[in-house]
RNA sequence: GAUCUCGUAGCUCAGUUGGAUAGAGCAUCUGCCUUCUAAGCAGACGGUCAGGGGUUCGAAUCCCUUCGGGAUCACCA
């Protein structure tokens, strides 16, 4: 709620009292956005205020509007329709809006580490295969959520947990041992992820095959599945990992190299950067020894084979292991570990945001109230951004059944797609072949993050690979053209001198679009509450539809009047910086010519 | 079986704590480049908000129910 929001609030409390002798309460005052078709710039909903007042809409409307714009100077007009009454404030209050914008270095952001700090994970790639258009959905949803709680206030920390310990990278590596002819990643020209993971496809085909010649010679699936000697030879590595075995611990090093180094470069062309990195191999103990502590502290409690749980019941869940019999440290206590660990790194934390698909919500319920019951209280702060699937119009990428989309090739094939139109249009011919290549990727890269991000992240959402992604309407390079529009401007203008553009008159567009600007903190806020950048998202779309009516109904550089030249001016200039500081909370960023 | 989630135009998606005639883009069709970048602007077409019931001044939104999709409920991660 803005302050002018505010003051007709009080207003319309103070037109209770003094026309009808009734007490309004806060709650019954609702405003919403008036609808386009209709004239105003805010509604007030009246319903809720007839039963108070003994009074019919219309009337009631009537007279709190003739009130109000009577009491306040910013109220030019109103209008009635039905129980909705539409305030139409003066251009005087849109002006100085517009002066309260333009002063502001960074319209829109609050001030900088206003907020505690938020840690927020996302990634936390598994190391035996390269990353996918899921992994897309989740790096550009986590980062773009990084940038958002920093334009809010927040002091973010970007952190992952890799997941570098386990079986399913002693299944690559026991492939790679078997049949691997010590290929390399300089030996092959492969990405290290690329390699690895081809290892692992290797070691599941073998897998099948044993469990295929178990059952013929009469195993049950069950019995196949734990008896085929890949898997045993891959849960002997990871004993022998566990045990330090000097060996297999250097190849296991080894291995994870190559994939890091796969990683580093898919991450750079994603755009995204983390500031501290977990490893799970040093991390899973740490979650063992919480669990004794808790153990003693009777938040835990054995069962009489050893086992370790905790009682939930309580709080509608159920009883959880968090550790197995033998000792062992579970999916849980790993991460039991890992969230206590961040809290002591970075004390001054208030919570972390954990993104994950939402497949594992119930994990993530389970984590955040045993971490409250062990006495952290920064649980509350605690969010899982859980996000949907990915799917395909065959149904859901399984990267046993090959119908993954690879990360790095659907990065590729947008920057080519983006030089396609590029070239076509013909606009970029004088640029270097540099400068192109550049601009295509920027391009390529926009239309997919924009793609990925503007739908509502819980959702699960469809991606045809067929059907390339659209470059027009409502999409990145959409939104990006009106920035390069902006640039182009003003790169023209010259050394046009501004003027003051006080007390000229504003026609609908310029008063649109000073409107649209100027809901941008309100955009930024709710992003950040939700952790959506979707909203974002949609705030970039308006705002670049708005100033694209602008441009096309009022001209600029050609406009006489110098004050009226200037206030058109600054309101490019204005757009320009605002399309791209929404798009950069995207993560996107943004072409100077296109 | 239990719990959660989703179902909105031919397709992909918006739709605030319940509010006005349910909105965009793509696709299809019409106009607009001798004018600041046409990756654009203006417009047309397109809906039983899965079905049924309820709550009330008012329901895509809240409750119940049926149908349909997805997920979760491991001493897997």
């Amino acid at each position: 709620m803005n302050s002018m929001q505010e003051l007709i609030k009080q207003t319309v409390i103070k037109a209770g009292q003094s026309l009808f002798g009734v007490d309004f309460p806060e709650t019954s005052i609702q405003f919403q956005a008036t609808r386009k078709e209709f004239d105003g710039d805010i509604t007030l909903v009246v319903f809720p205020l007839t039963k108070l007042t003994q009074s019919k809409p219309e009337e009631l409307g009537e007279k709190l509007g003739a009130f109000l714009v009577q009491e306040i100077e910013a109220l030019t007009a109103f209008n009635v329709v039905k129980g909705f009454l539409n305030l139409v404030y003066t251009d005087g209050f849109w002006m100085k809006s517009l002066e309260g914008m333009v002063k502001q270095p960074d319209w829109g952001k609050s001030p900088k580490d206003s907020r505690p700090r938020m840690m927020v994970e996302y990634s936390s790639p598994n190391t035996n295969k390269p990353l996918h258009l899921g992994h897309l959905r989740n790096n550009f949803l986590g980062y773009s959520v990084s940038q958002i709680l920093e334009a809010f206030g927040h002091k973010v920390t970007k952190v992952q947990i890799i997941n570098d310990r386990g079986i399913h990278i002693c299944k690559s590596m026991y492939a790679w041992l078997k049949s691997g002819r010590n290929e390399t990643p300089e030996s092959t020209g492969m990405k290290g992820d690329k390699l690895v993971g081809k290892y692992y496809v290797e070691f599941d085909l073998q897998y099948k095959a044993e469990i295929k010649e178990l059952m013929a010679t009469g195993s049950s699936e069950d019995e196949a599945k734990q008896q085929a000697p890949s898997i045993l030879a891959a849960q002997e590595m990871l004993r022998q990992w566990e045990e330090g075995n000097e060996e297999v611990v250097s190849l296991w090093k080894k291995m994870n190299q190559w994939v890091y180094a796969g990683f580093d470069v898919t991450y750079a062309r994603m755009g995204v950067s983390f500031d501290k990195l977990y490893f799970e191999s040093e991390t899973y103990l740490k979650g063992k020894e919480e669990v004794e502590k808790g153990l003693a502290n009777g938040v835990f409690f054995k069962k009489d084979d050893g086992s370790v749980w905790i009682d939930l019941t309580e709080e509608g869940l159920d009883q959880k292991a968090v550790l197995r019999r033998d000792g062992t440290a579970m999916y849980v206590t790993q991460d039991i570990g890992t969230a206590i660990l961040r809290f002591e790194d970075y004390p001054d934390t208030a919570g972390q945001i954990y993104t994950v698909g939402n497949e594992q919500e119930y994990h993530f319920k389970v984590l955040f109230k045993i971490l409250k019951k062990l006495g952290w209280t920064q649980s509350d702060a605690c969010h899982h951004l859980s996000y949907g699937m990915v799917e395909l119009p065959e149904g859901k990428m399984k990267s046993r059944e090959g119908t993954v989309v690879d990360a790095d090739d659907l990065m590729e094939s947008m920057a080519t797609e983006s030089r396609l139109v590029a070239d076509e249009q013909g606009k970029l011919s004088d640029l270097t072949e540099d400068e192109k290549k550049d601009t295509y990727d920027i391009i390529g890269m926009s239309a997919l993050k924009y793609f990925l991000l503007r739908v509502d992240p819980k959702k699960n959402m469809m991606f045809n690979p067929q059907e390339s992604i659209d470059f027009n309407g409502n999409t990145g390079p959409f939104i990006q053209y009106a920035y390069v529009r902006t640039q182009s401007i003003l790169r023209r203008a010259g050394d046009f001198k501004m003027e003051s553009w006080n007390g000229v008159d504003i026609n609908e567009w310029e008063r649109n679009l000073i409107k649209c600007l100027s809901a941008y903190p309100n955009a930024i806020e709710e992003a950040a509450s939700k952790y959506d950048p979707s909203v974002v998202a949609a705030f970039a779309y308006e705002l670049t539809k708005t100033f694209n009516s602008f441009y096309q109904q009022c001209s600029i550089l050609k406009e006489e009047n110098a004050a009226l030249k200037s206030l058109r001016m600054e309101l490019t200039a204005l757009s320009g910086q605002c399309i791209a500081s929404s798009m950069q909370l995207l993560g996107i960023e943004m072409p100077t010519r296109m």
